[in-house]
DNA sequence: TCTTTTAATCGTAATATTGCAATAAATAAA
DNA sequence: TTTATTTATTGCAATATTACGATTAAAAGA
């Protein structure tokens, strides 16, 4: 075990649960943050801004990249990354659904 | 390692983390769904409703009541779980702000 | 070409999560 | 009181996540 038994769920559930699992950790909600703040691409100074080694950042910045929700651009010897404002969107779409749902509801209780 | 670095993440961030956490699994989103669909308490269909053993869904029960976003209160002998609206407005306005930055933002790259 | 700079990847250790069988606890009913 | 019924807890195994040092890769500049 330890694997989360993913196929008895639909997918849209396993995708809320992907999505929100990306900001599961203060250190892609301080990324995604840092990226927002500067309005602009950054490139490696995520390293030095949050308290992580270099190799840590690269691994949750990959995390954040495989669902599309950042994207990063070769700039010289750097990486200029930033939000994915597309999927972004979508992401928004998707969990602001979820979360809504308690407009639908009268309490119990 | 394998422990998060809360340490170094402001009180806010942790927070966020904290909730988009619970819904970083299939298995709890399924619950809250189900808990918003039969729109009043249910008790212990949760077992036949998702397909994981009882100890199982206790578990993930468990981590949804220690953030106070759902409640249960004991009917005869099962038990009777409800979203706690007050605490899932409160989920909903710091998730929301959280996935709303996309608008202060005028895209790059 | 050689060196520097920057980011990705590899390898590894520590901890967390997921899942379930078995058991315990609590309440209702007989 | 004894017996069901229902949920929580315990104990454990398997896998995932987090973190970091060391290394590799890629591009820029000397």
């Amino acid at each position: 075990m330890g694997t989360a038994k993913t196929e008895i769920f639909s997918a849209h559930q396993n995708e809320i649960a992907r999505f929100a699992k990306a900001f599961g950790h203060p250190a892609r909600v301080a990324i995604v943050q840092h990226l927002f703040k500067m309005n602009s691409c950054i490139c490696g100074d995520l390293v030095l801004e949050i308290g992580l080694a270099q190799a840590t950042i690269s691994q949750h910045l990959k995390e954040l990249k495989s669902l599309g929700l950042i994207q990063g651009t070769v700039e010289g010897t750097s990486i200029c990354y930033c939000i994915d404002a597309k999927h972004w969107a979508k992401m928004k779409t998707i969990i602001s659904e979820f979360i809504d749902q308690d407009l639908n509801i009268n309490n119990c209780c």
